[in-house]
RNA sequence: GGGCUCGUAGCUCAGCUGGAUAGAGCACCUCCCUUCUAAGGAGGCGGUCAUAGGUUCGAAUCCUAUCGGGCUCACCA
């Protein structure tokens, strides 16, 4: 904010100078709705070196900068207040100066480079609420990085490999009978998952027969056949056994195929892919000169460990007593691998969920103390669980909420509510779909991404999702409302003439709301909240709906002020179209 | 038990580095579609900001303790 820099400089000015005291910092806040004024200096802490009553010494600065900056046309002192009335000259100055609306807030690109995981799926089910939290909060913090001038990768990590992708690759064999996508015409994610459930009935079959043969329920679970199978077909995975290894890969290529499409529905992208069957292994090297750093260090049966017990922490394993790597190790491998991979990549981001906290912490700190420059720029995108009424999603009892399906039902309400509005009866049924896929999205991805990222989301299936008041239709609804205006005023001309305007109120409300989109970008960069930004986009529109209720914009007295206000109603729509594509909501020009 | 985290209106959530009378939406009540799209707007109802202390000119915000919810403390991933 140059402005405040400005005024900053004057008010120490004028305490040097009426007070003859120095301050050291000013401090600033948006003036108050129900006060006159604009931007609002805090007179109190001043009080620490001007001695004195503060609407005394409020009053003395105001008049000071009314005679000296022009920017400021009036001013009042409510307590130890002082408000400033800002020039219209002012903002129409701000407005004017901004070239292209489509592009305001973002910051140019800088060469520094940023990773971003989210997603990282298992391969042996379909994606749910869950990973749909996920999938949004990374991709709307890349865009948001990449918006505040940074470079970002998309990267993701795929857990293809372990005990349980085994179980579904079991089941299908055994119960299969050569079932494809093809012909079952179910998506492939959703056939393996399938598996995946029906391995877990058989186990719990087995479990129950073995009890009732007298075996205690651990016996049982450790001694099903069922199990011991899947273990056996882990090792031969792990031996790279060509009917196994056939059979993984087929299983994972539906499983890819039908993630590509949720993927796609969800309109998110990746770079780049890290499977951990390529990657499980790697990181014992990395041990090996932490060992020789003294890092780490080795207990009597071999085995490595990190102590951090210096951090308030515990010791932490990184390498077992037989040379196999544990989840420490494989993480710290691929995070020193993907640096590699992406030279200019200065730090990492990790989307995933807050039961990992402690995890990530830990391997942090092993990588600082490993000396890795950009092991201080690591962070943990960690978000709370969607939780739905009845408690945790458990995949075993049913009780989770598929994306596809959570993808077209939403689609389906947006339909039903566009239908019963009709504003839309002229579309093709092609356009039709085209647009209530993109409100129900809109809705879908709002309501999670509005919500602080550490907040657990209790998400409610049977009232599903709102389309009223603060959420991504009405977001939507207004965006589309002034290109309606938009299609109507397109005689006006380009040329902008601000010299005879007089601002209205509502209009200087709507200018100092956008004013704030380029701090927000930064601050939702900064603070890696999409939900900064969503609420910004949010007070916007209810701005602009005041501005809209109070202004008429075509009818406007001259034909300046008419220009004028619908290039205004353009750079909200401009902006709003930013805010959420930054969000990864699409807005539609009609709805 | 240790660590982390959350607790704001009946419900879902905002509240930036401490600042003025704590804000929206939903729900409920009253109005406003012959006027740029009513998925909208104006107003009403609704709060001891979990509780108790502390820090100071000033606390929802910072500190401490307590209570409540969640997560985590694996040679699982």
């Amino acid at each position: 904010m140059q402005l405040q820099d400005v005024l900053t400089a004057k008010i120490k000015e004028a305490v040097t100078s009426i007070f003859d005291a120095n301050l050291e910092t000013v401090e600033f806040q948006a003036t108050r709705k129900d006060f006159e004024g604009d931007i609002t200096v805090v007179v109190f802490p001043m009080l620490r070196v001007v001695k004195g009553n503060p609407v005394k010494i409020g009053e003395a600065i105001g008049s000071y900068l009314v005679e000296n900056v022009t920017e400021v046309s009036k001013f009042n002192v409510v307590k130890g207040f002082l408000n400033l009335v800002l020039s219209d000259a002012y903002y129409l100055e701000f407005f004017n100066a901004v070239t292209d609306f489509s592009t305001f807030g973002k910051a140019p690109q800088g060469d520094d480079a940023v990773l971003v995981e989210y997603s990282s799926p298992n391969t042996n089910k379909p994606l749910h609420l869950g990973h749909i939290r996920n999938i949004l909060l990374g991709y709307s913090v890349a865009e948001i990085l990449q918006a505040s001038g940074k470079k970002t990768y998309k990267t993701q990590i795929i857990n293809d490999r372990g005990i349980h992708i085994c179980k579904s690759m079991l089941a299908w064999k055994r119960y299969g009978d050569g079932e494809t996508p093809e012909s079952t015409g179910l998506k492939g994610d959703k056939l393996v998952g399938n598996y995946y459930v029906r391995f877990d009935k058989e186990y719990k079959k087995e479990i129950a027969e073995l009890q009732a043969e007298g075996k205690t329920e651990e016996e049982a679970k450790a001694e099903a056949p069922i199990l011991k199978e899947a273990q056996q077909m882990l090792q031969k995975w792990e031996q790279a056994d060509n009917e196994v290894v056939t059979l993984w890969k087929k299983m994972n290529g539906w499983v890819y195929t039908g993630f590509e499409k949720t993927y796609d529905a969800l309109g998110v992208d990746f770079d780049s892919y890290y499977y951990e069957s390529e990657t499980y292994l790697l990181g014992k090297d990395n041990i090996e000169e932490g060992l020789e750093k003294g890092v780490f260090f080795k207990k009597e049966d071999g085995s490595v460990w990190c102590d951090l017990t210096d951090e308030g922490l515990d010791e932490k394993l990184v390498l077992r007593a037989d040379g196999t790597a544990v989840y420490m190790t494989q993480d710290i491998g691929t995070a020193i691998q993907r640096i590699k991979d992406h030279p200019d990549a200065s730090g990492m981001i990790y989307t995933v969920g807050n039961e990992q906290d402690y995890h990530f912490k830990v391997l942090f700190l092993i990588l600082k103390k490993l000396g890795y420059s950009w092991a201080e720029n690591l962070y943990h995108l960690s978000y709370g669980m969607v939780d739905l009424p009845s408690g945790k999603m458990k995949s075993r009892e049913g009780t989770v909420v598929d994306a596809d399906d959570l993808i077209s039902e939403m689609a389906a309400t947006a339909g039903k509510i566009s239908e019963e509005l009709g504003k839309i009866d002229d579309f093709t049924a092609d356009e039709k779909k085209e647009l209530y896929k993109t409100i129900g999205l809109g809705a879908l991805k709002y309501y999670i991404l509005k919500v602080d990222p550490k907040k657990r989301i209790l998400f409610n299936p049977e009232e599903s999702v709102d389309f009223q008041g603060n959420t991504g239709p009405f977001i939507q609804y207004t965006y589309a409302r002034i290109q309606s205006i938009l299609r109507k005023a397109d005689e006006v001309s380009t040329e902008l003439d601000l010299t005879d305007i007089t601002l209205h109120e509502k209009e200087k409300e709507l200018l100092k709301q956008l004013q704030l989109f380029p701090e927000t970008i930064q601050q939702a960069a900064e603070n890696f909240s999409p939900a900064l930004l969503a609420n910004y986009t949010y007070d916007l529109v209810k701005e602009f709906n005041s501005f809209y209720q109070n202004v008429s914009i075509l009818s406007a007295d001259t034909k300046e002020e008419k220009q004028f206000r619908v290039h205004l109603a353009d750079a909200v729509a401009k902006v709003i179209k930013t805010a959420f594509a930054l969000l990864g909501i699409e807005v539609p020009e009609r709805m």
